[in-house]
DNA sequence: GCCGTTTTCGGCCCGACTGTTTTCAGTCG
């Protein structure tokens, strides 16, 4: 079947193929492009053409249309095909590497005869880039560091990582004198699920000398580069931070352009150049090279004739059209967060009892907690036995006795079993406060198979919330194949709430699709899944995928009061 | 490869740093 994801992967990887043969790069960026529409694409590929629509889409010219064309019918890409066999494979192993780019890394191959990752690593330690022209010592060094960073860690890491520490090398940076103000930018302050590497923005009158603080930041192992604006170093976990240092009057363009994304730069620049404005990373210029002084972000924007645009939202898929047009949401934001519906307690998995989650979660400032044990064939996880649930509910309801003020509803995450039906049978769920529905086993169905199996249990009246849509763990294993469109369809047909898995390993439902399910009426619920005390903070990861996924509070279930919230949990029920 | 009330050709976002160079290409973001 002609998919629309297996040609935005074919689009995406030719964009690599045409990188790697140094073809000109805004015909590079014309695939990467059209790879992004097909992925963000309504419907299917075949109605994408069927109606038109494909042949008046911007971005996708005549050129791409015909292999859109080509691939709906044959289910291949001639273009592709031919450039792939010409190409050899381990290029595209050898530029994942830091440091080494299309160039070298072709020179490697082509001179050196290079094949493998742990060949370049073997000539490396023999000293034998030395003898290419461009190449140095030093090259050979950087290169020597890069693979053992993409071995070590694949160059990725959970936001969780990495956001508390780059929050606090920028307080360690403002803190020193000659430091105006330090911030975090880049991926980590758009809140990716996961980066590469932590951007630090400093202003300083001399920011020469904010770089020079590169070797003394704590955690440092290396300082890989150091320039008068710009510092790069190597931390001890692992990871790269870069340090930019700018002018004070300077630091609002320069948090801005390093925040990025690429994406979203160059539509802004493109508007930008439309009213004659050069955008850089020290303010906005005139046609005369005249600067315009920026005070903050919002008035970057301004002048380009926008309302202000979350980092969140910087990923260059329609925000600036939207901001241009005042139609841009108003996010959701953690203190809109009343209460949370999926944790674990000492009954199935968690470290804590309700008693002590119940008070982490007052001590937060929530009104409710939804305790959601596993069920009975979640073995593994101590799945609760049809006696426990009944003790559990007692327990509950004496705490709640005890606690006016403090609502806890008695929840359960229920096993979707392999065909579809639950866990318990619909008179032990009737008994529950609410039900979340989750895939914890079979993993490998089929994507039919899988489909229907999730969205017979969302069909079941007492399911309130189907939990971590998609199985996904993020750096460790992929999500199962699932239509996700055809879940999110049915979630707004059977008036089932999609949970926003809050644990930074999960992050899932994936921000990308929030959207999507906004716009379908679906209503989401951003959940912790904790397992002890702390891990309720995880909201706050959760909220990130929600302002990423353009959500409001009125988006999400649990930003309403307690009966309110419960009430949207059980309108299936009636 | 895309696009167009200045254009159907000639643009397409912009700059810093490194290493190896003796004036700049490659890489990165």
């Amino acid at each position: 079947m002609a998919d629309k994801q297996e040609l935005a992967r074919l689009f995406a990887e030719i964009a690599v193929l045409l990188e790697l043969k140094g073809e000109n790069p805004f015909k590079i960026r014309a695939y990467e492009t059209a790879a992004r529409i097909l992925e963000e694409l309504d419907g299917d590929l075949a109605e994408f053409v069927a109606s038109g629509r494909v042949d008046a889409t911007k971005g996708i010219g005549e050129a791409l249309a015909l292999k859109i064309r080509e691939f709906l019918a044959t289910g291949r890409l001639k273009y592709y095909d031919d450039m792939k066999a010409a190409v050899p494979p381990v290029l595209f192993e050898l530029v994942k590497i830091p440091g080494l780019g299309p160039k070298k890394a072709l020179q490697l191959h082509e001179k050196l005869g290079i094949n493998s990752v742990g060949e370049l690593e073997y000539a490396c330690r023999e000293n034998r880039l030395a003898t290419l022209p461009g190449f140095g010592a030093k090259t050979q060094e950087r290169i020597l560091q890069g693979i053992d960073y993409v071995k070590r860690y694949q160059g990725q890491f959970l936001l969780a990582d990495v956001w508390p520490l780059a929050e606090k090398i920028a307080a360690w940076l403002e803190a020193q004198p000659g430091v105006d103000a330090a911030a975090v930018a880049g991926s980590i302050r758009r809140r990716k699920e996961t980066v590469k590497d932590i951007d630090v923005v400093v202003a300083a009158a001399e920011p020469e000398k904010a770089t020079a603080l590169a070797g003394a930041l704590p955690g440092v192992e290396t300082v890989l580069g150091q320039g008068p604006t710009k510092a790069s170093v190597k931390l001890v976990t692992g990871m790269n931070l870069d340090i930019r240092a700018v002018r004070p009057e300077e630091f609002a363009a320069a948090l801005h352009h390093f925040t990025g994304s690429k994406e979203h730069h160059v539509g802004l620049r493109g508007l930008a150049k439309d009213k004659n404005l050069k955008i850089n990373e020290y303010g906005l210029e005139t046609a005369t090279g005249e600067r315009l002084a920026i005070a903050d972000e919002t008035a970057l924007y301004r002048t380009l004739g926008l309302n202000y645009i979350e980092p969140e939202l910087r990923e260059g898929l329609g925000e600036i059209e939207a901001a241009a047009g005042g139609e841009l949401p108003a996010l959701v934001a953690p203190a809109d967060i009343r209460g949370v519906f999926h944790m674990h307690t000492t009954f199935s998995d968690g470290s804590a009892t309700p008693a002590e989650m119940a008070a982490a979660a007052r001590e937060r400032g929530w009104g409710y907690l939804g305790v959601t044990d596993h069920s009975r064939t979640a073995v593994y996880a101590r799945g609760l036995r049809l006696e426990t649930v009944d003790e559990q509910r007692r327990e509950i309801e004496r705490l709640n006795a005890a606690n006016p003020g403090f609502r806890i509803m008695a929840g359960i995450e229920c096993d979707i079993l392999p065909d579809g039906t639950l866990d318990y049978p619909d008179e032990v769920l009737a008994g529950f406060d609410f039900v979340i529905a989750s895939v914890h086993s079979a993993f490998r169905q089929s994507e039919a198979d899988m489909t229907r199996r999730i969205i017979t249990a969302m069909e079941n009246r007492y399911v309130g919330v189907l939990g971590h849509p998609t199985g996904r763990i993020l750096l460790a294993r992929d999500g199962y194949a699932v239509d996700l469109a055809a879940v999110i369809a049915a979630a707004a047909a059977t008036g089932t709430v999609i949970e926003i898995n809050a644990s930074p390993y999960r992050l899932d439902l994936d921000w990308r699709w929030c959207r999507r399910a906004k716009e379908a009426g679906v209503l989401l619920a951003v959940d912790p899944d904790a397992h002890a005390p702390a891990e309720l903070d995880y909201v706050a990861y959760g909220v990130a995928v929600a302002r990423k996924g353009w959500l409001t509070a009125a988006d999400i279930v649990n930003t309403r009061p307690a009966a309110e919230a419960l009430a949207l949990l059980c309108r299936k029920r009636n």
